[in-house]
DNA sequence: CTGAAAGCGCTTACAG
DNA sequence: CTGAAAGCGCTTACAG
């Protein structure tokens, strides 16, 4: 009976009100907690408050306010550990703040990112932080977007045909260094033959990737093949049906720098598949140490971002840009580690280790 | 200088009506393409629109409307690719119904399940998703969410010390067939002493497993022992250390039912670590077949539930609680299917192979 | 310390 | 087909 009669209508502010006998605005101020309500009247509101099981709305009083507490958070590819974590970071991050994530999932779509960024638009975020799909376009992020919503990219760059001045921040890793360091280790091991596997060219992580393999190369005066960069999806699948390219010519790479963890994982399972013995026969470096890396056979020597870390990071840059007046753009690039485990080594994981653990 | 006078401010319907020199009620109605206005004005108010770069307010809309476009997802475990999936299903369908999903990540902590739950409530949710925190009370949530706001708990059953009547709807996986196909399957393989490995006895989930894996049993006129049934933690790294557990008593297992795909794939590098051979001196099946799963080595037997569907399906269902008078609560167990692969045959990834996978 | 009034950006009868 | 008015649930000066 008494379920009933809640569950007829919302209970609101001004329905506390009317059974405290006070005003609408002692009731607003007691929400806020306000010193200037006398304590036993805030008692009695709070009392009633309770009783009538009243939820404040935040929504309307963040119209009345001017006022945003959600920033949408455009995540191109969730079901990727390493995008998940990075959700799960910013959520953390966003809620301590006291703000909620509005989230839209692209699954790698432009078109699904041009309808999740407009829909989300109509719900006034305070900023975005997007992880660009593959072939997403900036100016048309940027028309979608407006000039009023700070905008936070994540990861990839997003350029466009046409040229376009950055109006907005952009949070990323340091590509070009981690993949320097892990072609480092693998010469390091005594390679010299060493491949960079997997990956799109039109990718921007892609590219810097692949500049840190070729400058840790021409740091040790090698000058890489064609045959050694190799293209595939960035998939486990798309990666393990391409291992046999990097046995097409004499003399074959002895060692690989995978795009990323899950082409590496599919490249370990490759080399199996052909009768090698990654860490062994050929070494193989990641990208992203997601947890799979260390649990993988042989464990992944791969390059760890906290993504979980990136998150928060991600959190805190979007929740500045809507504070300050937009100022200048800011660049991000979030540093990477090395971590070596058994997929470079021989059964040896340890830091840095001279062992050559190629052929 | 046109960048500055467009971000001093949000431009309203008020705005476009002005300079289209029409009421704020016609601008009104061409947003919503009602017929009742005539086709030039129509034009007029539209490009004013684009030209001022307006964009609908759908939060103030809604609260004129009493009505709320979006639904509340809390997650306990989004680092998971079983929960990332369902969460990117979850938001695909809610999607497409023109709503947008506010996410709530718990990291598995009840504490923060509740904060969570309380901020998004104060969002106005047309309905919540919820897949409970482990320990999650089912009297806390219920006075949380309360009793106008549709709730569907997912995966997990949620409940409380004292007794409680549901008022939420659930969607489950059919665990108890699960892993009773999972049994009945090393079974057929000849084996006779199947352990079930992994997770905890107060986790709902775990229970129901564990029941399908003793009635397969006792339908093969086996009883287990006390020490086939082994507790751990559901993630990786817990189950690996548990191994051993498995082989303290004479005669040991020769086969496991793993709580899910982590803990299997713990197991599985436990074993490789023991020095044994999963699929050939010991089977192991999962549950979930997450991505990893088919890329394991050896790729894990395990059961598929579909995550992304059904994350579409609990979308649904939330929605359909929100339309309709809150008449009584759905229950609804969605199937699994085995997989077969090589963790519990010999090199042959069939279905319902009957050779003898055991030692 | 509390109340009456205006307004956030929209929608919805109600007149005309 | 269009305009003037009221109102969703809240906050915020402004009086008293």
């Amino acid at each position: 009976m008494i379920q009933r009669i809640a569950s007829r209508r919302r209970v609101t502010l001004n329905d506390v009100a009317r059974a405290a006998r006070v005003s609408r605005a002692t009731v607003s101020l007691v929400l806020r907690e306000s010193p200037l309500v006398h304590p036993e009247t805030r008692a009695t509101v709070l009392e009633h408050m309770r009783r009538m099981g009243y939820v404040y709305n935040r929504v309307a009083a963040n119209l009345r306010r001017q006022h945003s507490s959600n920033v949408a958070l455009v995540i191109n590819d969730l079901a990727n550990p390493f995008f998940a974590e990075f959700a799960a970071g910013v959520d953390e991050a966003l809620g301590a703040a006291g703000y909620v994530t509005l989230l839209g999932s692209t699954s790698e779509s432009a078109e699904r990112q041009q309808a999740v960024l407009t829909s989300l638009m109509e719900h006034d975020p305070a900023a975005i932080i997007l992880s660009p799909a593959e072939g997403s376009d900036a100016l048309v992020v940027q028309r979608t977007v407006g000039a009023h919503t700070p905008l936070l990219v994540f990861n990839r760059e997003l350029s466009s045909r046409d040229p376009v001045t950055p109006t907005w921040d952009f949070l990323g890793l340091d590509n070009r260094r981690g993949a320097f360091l892990a072609t480092e280790h693998l010469l390091s091991l005594g390679h010299r033959r060493i491949a960079f596997f997997g990956g799109h060219g039109e990718s921007s992580s892609c590219r810097e990737r692949r500049v840190g393999h070729r400058e840790a190369l021409a740091a040790a005066g090698i000058t890489p093949e064609p045959h050694w960069i190799i293209e595939s999806a960035p998939t486990r699948l798309q990666a393990c049906a391409q291992t046999d390219a990097l046995f097409v010519r004499d003399p074959a790479p002895t060692a690989a720098v995978a795009y990323n963890d899950a082409v590496a994982l599919g490249l370990l399972l490759g080399l199996v598949q052909r009768g090698l013995r990654p860490g062994h026969d050929f070494s193989v470096t990641g990208f992203d140490d997601i947890p799979e890396a260390s649990a993988s056979m042989p464990p992944l020597t791969t390059l760890a971002s906290d993504p979980r870390g990136r998150g928060r990071q991600a959190a805190a840059l979007a929740l500045a840009g809507a504070q300050h007046p937009p100022a200048r753009t800011v660049r991000t690039i979030a540093p990477v580690t090395l971590v070596v485990r058994q997929s470079t080594g021989r059964h040896r994981p340890l830091r840095h280790t001279t062992r050559n653990g190629g052929r």
